[in-house]
DNA sequence: CCTTGACCTTCCAGTGAGTGGAAGGCCTAT
DNA sequence: ATAGGCCTTCCACTCACTGGAAGGTCAAGG
């Protein structure tokens, strides 16, 4: 299969199976002609690379989670814990961002967004302490 | 004011105050011996754009909102719709890190965690569709 | 057989917002 | 005079791609 079906099954663009390649995650062979040639296995990895990503995953987790994946001996306790330290991480993305939200909205609800200077979102951004 | 006070005074490392400058955002003058002299009104910028930044708008933003900061004809609307405009992406954000947490936390809760193999989080990454 | 267009290849550069480090100049205190 | 702590510039690296250029390959239609 060539790389625009992969990408296709898989859900990825294809630029970006070229770069998993580049960096060792998928090996797939290459035809005479030079087009890779991806076999049923190496979609069923770029389809879990896909879906390990769109959860967030790093690219250095998704490694480690492949290794485990193709690993039958594995412990699901190493799985288990990528998995819930990549959620701590992203719980603190979450309340940071929250911590945000709740400022910019306080400061767009009290901002009259008219056409005179005052502002207390520069107010805020620029006041001496 | 040499970089290392400014940077204190800013709360900003004095590397990202120089690449500040170099992106053209703030423009200390030179002493003679070719140390940045930072003035009060640079100290000020700095600031701001400190806050601005932990409040997650972009340099670009951060740009604009300077901009308009030094403007004193300002129109609050135009400061309102860069700060409603950010507050959207961060809303869409935090809607999508939810999205993963409350996957991964699901997906944690059923994984034993212990030495054997079995996996929700590898089957529900791995599964065929 | 030739062309067209859709594939495919590699390689290079850029993104955002810095961060790390090397090599070297300057300033103050001892 | 020398030690150390500043400061300078410049280059490379981060992360996970993404865009584009230049060129090779393949199948279909004329």
């Amino acid at each position: 299969m060539n790389i625009g079906d992969a990408a296709a099954q898989a859900g990825l663009p294809a630029k970006t199976i070229r770069y998993y390649e580049d960096i060792g995650l998928v090996k797939p062979r290459r035809d005479a002609n030079g087009y890779r040639a991806f076999a049923q296995s190496d979609i069923h990895k770029l389809t879990f690379l896909a879906r390990a990503r769109a959860l967030g995953f790093s690219i250095g987790d998704c490694r480690d989670l492949l290794a485990l994946w193709e690993d039958s001996s594995r412990a699901s306790s190493d799985v288990r814990q990528i998995a819930q330290e990549h959620l701590a991480r992203i719980e603190t993305k979450i309340a940071d961002l929250a911590d945000m939200r709740d400022t910019l909205k306080t400061l767009v609800r009290d901002c009259s967004g008219d056409d005179r200077p005052d502002c207390p979102i520069l107010k805020r951004l620029g006041d001496p302490t």
